[in-house]
DNA sequence: CGCGCCTCCTGTGTGC
DNA sequence: TGCACACAGGAGGCGC
């Protein structure tokens, strides 16, 4: 599923196939695609149009490819949400919302999304951040980010720990899948409490965090199934390189006890009972 | 206001 | 064989 590293590969493909080409035409086949954008598709395929794509940005799991109007594309991938560079006489994909032409007639900027999750809307102000995602922190490969800050925040929060790597407004880019794997790296339990973690701990949990999600992206990412691929739809590899998400009943790569999924948030969490204990309670 | 639960969505896999 | 249901989960919104 895309997070950082998934989301990050596909902004590289953007920056190199669409950044500095003019949009010609602009084609919504799916509304829901475009519904953050409450002005509706016309006005969103409107914006577009002539307009020259100057960059390619992002933070935690958006991005946004600013204009030279000023505006912004925003994009959020959602669950299984594509960016795709196609030829323009390639077969339309099943689930082909959004079709973007440029005026040199080369290959087309495509949205593609099953689940339907995912979406592109128009912010009117993209240079430096698009207010429509100032709520979103800094993820912790930009530069802006601050250690301290988040080591301290994260200490003031009355929660568990990986609900505190999941929330969006404290630290960017993590889902489930690094979530889970920084989890284990540092052998702490999802379930631990933020406001007992040691200062060091929180330090050394970032750092894994840190490391993951750079491994990952050297990688290309992590993909179990076609629904994430870059915008040339190759899948990455990093699922070789996962410790505990999805490895129910495997060995633990350090103590061989069997990794054992439970159920978080509605959804699942994979962990090693002998190296990250359950806090008591 | 902070925290946590619910819902949106569709294809795939599983079990009866 | 076919149907029903669980599961995958990011994030906004809402209730407590």
């Amino acid at each position: 599923m895309p997070e950082l590293p998934e989301v990050e590969t596909v902004r590289e493909g953007l920056a190199r196939w669409v950044v500095g080409r003019t949009i010609s035409a602009v084609g919504v086949a799916h509304p829901r695609a475009v519904r953050r954008h409450v002005a509706g598709a016309e006005d969103f395929a409107d914006a577009l149009l002539g307009r020259t794509v100057t960059d390619a940005l992002r933070r935690g799991k958006y991005l946004w490819l600013p204009l030279d109007s000023g505006d912004a594309i925003l994009c959020h991938l959602g669950m299984s949400g594509q960016m795709l560079v196609q030829p323009p006489d390639a077969p339309d994909e099943k689930h082909l919302h959004v079709r973007i032409d440029f005026t040199d007639g080369g290959e087309q900027l495509r949205f593609v999304d099953q689940r339907t999750f995912g979406g592109l809307s128009l912010s009117r102000d993209g240079a430096e951040l698009p207010p429509e995602i100032a709520h979103i922190a800094r993820d912790p490969v930009d530069p802006g980010f601050d250690d301290e800050a988040f080591v301290a925040a994260m200490r003031r929060k009355k929660t568990e720990v990986k609900r505190a790597l999941l929330d969006q407004t404290l630290i960017s880019g993590i889902g489930n899948i690094y979530a889970d794997e920084a989890l284990w790296r540092a052998k702490l339990h999802g379930r631990r409490a933020t406001n007992k973690l040691t200062r060091p701990l929180v330090r050394t949990l970032l750092g894994h965090v840190r490391d993951v999600l750079a491994e990952a992206l050297k990688a290309g990412g992590t993909s179990f199934d076609a629904l994430y691929v870059n915008v040339n739809g190759q899948s990455g590899y990093f699922d070789r390189s996962l410790n505990a998400y999805g490895r129910a009943d495997e060995p633990c790569a350090r103590c061989g006890t069997p990794i054992v999924r439970e159920a978080f948030m509605n959804r699942s969490s994979y962990f090693c009972p002998r190296c990250q204990r359950r806090p008591a309670s």
